[in-house]
This record gives structure tokens, sequence and C-alpha cells, in this order.
DNA sequence: CTCGATGCAAAATTTTTGCAGTCCC
DNA sequence: GGGACTGCAAAAATTTTGCATCGAG
């Protein structure tokens, strides 16, 4: 945890503004499932989230996280991470300020985030070269960890 | 089509050694998907594929085609183009050398593979900065082609 | 009050699997 | 002839949806 990131409640009043700002209603279900949302240090699933919302409002349903999901992205509260399994991953989006790839452990079979700062670069290209609009970019590395597996740390600390 | 690419009679032929090297069996199920999955020039789902299959040798069942893509992937003779839908997409491994990138088009939905040898100077950085062994890379952007949309063009030829 | 939001359960969708019968080698 | 392969249908697994009810504004 960093010091000096927003803490929970000013971002949680983002959030309400953010749903008052679109005409849709603050409940309890919501804030929940943001909180849910906020207090998990990792990428979590769906069904993660539905989990950890109904420790803090066990009214919670599963279709109202799957409703949520997509307002907290539209809000850039939270991403969405798909690295291709059947279901998607999403994280709170801290303060990340350079464009984010993912590199996947096929040993550990975690995700770890790491700046690519050059895609911003490469998206400008494309976007001159192909004349598109560039809308989201995806940059994935999968990889084995042999080394670490052998020494039984293949599980990396926060930063890669 | 590419007049000296090999043809597909060579390439099936590839496909058999290759099953019998790996102790499976030339079933006329295996060779019909085969031949389905080379006789398409674009992306193709699983479900393409069955029809497509099925138009070359009605027996074939959604079963086999979900059983025979892994193994015509682990050939290398199609590719796994996985862009975040809910089904996987598939193509026809023709002669890239260059590491592929995916521009999936948000107007006409389209998927276009373009050159992106940086990649592989990529992998190789993030290999020796991490220490770990690549095993793949995905790169994608998504887009809009707003100029070529309103011209009623969104649908760009073969090259990008 | 009003109408958006919710919970529940059923549906939808893609992919996988168990099993009895088939056919490649 | 033996065992890998296949088709069929049921199962899995995640996400979506219809509907009656609830509750935020």
């Amino acid at each position: 945890m960093d010091a000096n990131e927003p803490n929970i409640e000013s971002i949680r009043e983002t959030f309400k503004e953010f749903l008052t700002s679109k005409g849709l209603r603050v409940t309890n279900q919501r804030i929940a499932i943001f909180d849910a949302a906020y207090g998990h240090p990792d990428h979590f699933t769906a069904e993660d989230l539905l989990d950890r919302a109904r420790e803090i409002d066990d009214s919670v349903s599963r279709a109202t996280v799957y409703r949520a999901l997509p307002i907290l992205t539209e809000s850039s509260l939270i991403r969405e991470v798909d690295v291709g399994r059947d279901y998607k991953f999403y994280m709170a989006n801290k303060n990340a300020t350079t464009f984010q790839a993912q590199v996947i452990c096929l040993d550990c079979d975690k995700i770890f985030e790491i700046d690519a700062p050059f895609m911003e670069w490469y998206g400008k290209t494309v976007a001159d070269k192909l004349a598109l609009n560039v809308e989201s970019q995806r940059l994935q590395v999968t990889a084995h960890c042999n080394e670490l597996k052998a020494a039984g740390i293949c599980q990396r600390g926060g930063k890669v």
C-alpha cells in the first residue's frame, strides 16, 4: 500500500458522484460491491467479488455483481483484465500512469502488471498508419519462471 | 492467395505425418476438419469450422471439432486468436514470419492481422529483465475506423 | 409515489465429458 | 482384433435475463 494514494472513502465518493451523474441510483449493494473491489489488493473474478461483497452486505446477489461490473469499468474505477481464460479478471484501478501489460506465469498461475510505456507510442503509430481511432490496447506475455520455480519462490512479491 | 505458398495437399500430408508421429490416428473426420480450416481464408470459430467440415464430411460432430482444435494448434498448422470474446477464433497459420498483432475494428467487427516485429525484441527484453521463459505473447489494438466507416468501406481488403 | 434496482431461478452460450458403438492400424 | 476415435446427449461453467418485489429519490 502506498501511503499517499487517495483513501477509499474519497474514491467511494467519486463513485457515488459518478452514479448520480449518470442518473443511476446509489444503492447499498453497489456500494458494497465497490468497497469489495477496492478492498481487493489483486486481480479478482466476478465470483471473488461476490464473496467479498456479501461479507459486507449479504443481500448482494450474483446478478447485481454482474450488473455492477460494467458500471465500475465505465467509471474507470476498476479495470477489466482479460487474459483469455473462461472468466474475466478485474482489478481496482490504482494510480497507474502508464500503460500496463500483463505477465501471466504458467507455473504459479498468477498475473503480474508491468509498465509498458512504449505502448502509447505504438498506439499512436497504429492510429497514424492505419487511420484508426485507437480505443484500447492489450499486451500480454505468457511465461515460465523456471529458475524461480526451482527455488520454490515463483510467487514474486508486488513489483515485478 | 499467394501463388507460391505451399498447396493444401502438401500441408495436409504434413498434418497426417504430425498425427502419425504423435501416435494419433488419421481419421476422415480429422482430415475433413483440417481441410475446412485450411479452406477458410479468415478467422473462424469452432462453430464455423464445424459447418465447413460437415460440408466435406457430414458425419463430423461438434465434439470432434473441439477435440481436433488443440491438436491442430499444437501442430502449428492453425493458430488460436483470442480477442476476448465469449468464444475463441482460429486461423490457418499461413506463412507469417514475424509476430502478428491483431487490430479489432469496433465498427465492422472484423479482426485484422498486422506485423509487429518489435514484439520479438520485447519478448527478449522481458525474458532478460524478469528471468522468464517467454512462452507466447499477445498484442491487440481495438479501434474505430471512423473515416472509412463514413465512406462505407470499413471493410478493408486483405492487407492492412 | 414512481420507476430504477434487486434477488431468484431459469436461460443462454460455449466448451467438455461419459458412454456405447465404430473403424483405423 | 484391440484400442483409439467418434457421435450423441448430458453436463459444466460463466454470464445474462425475465419477472415480481423492493427501495432510492
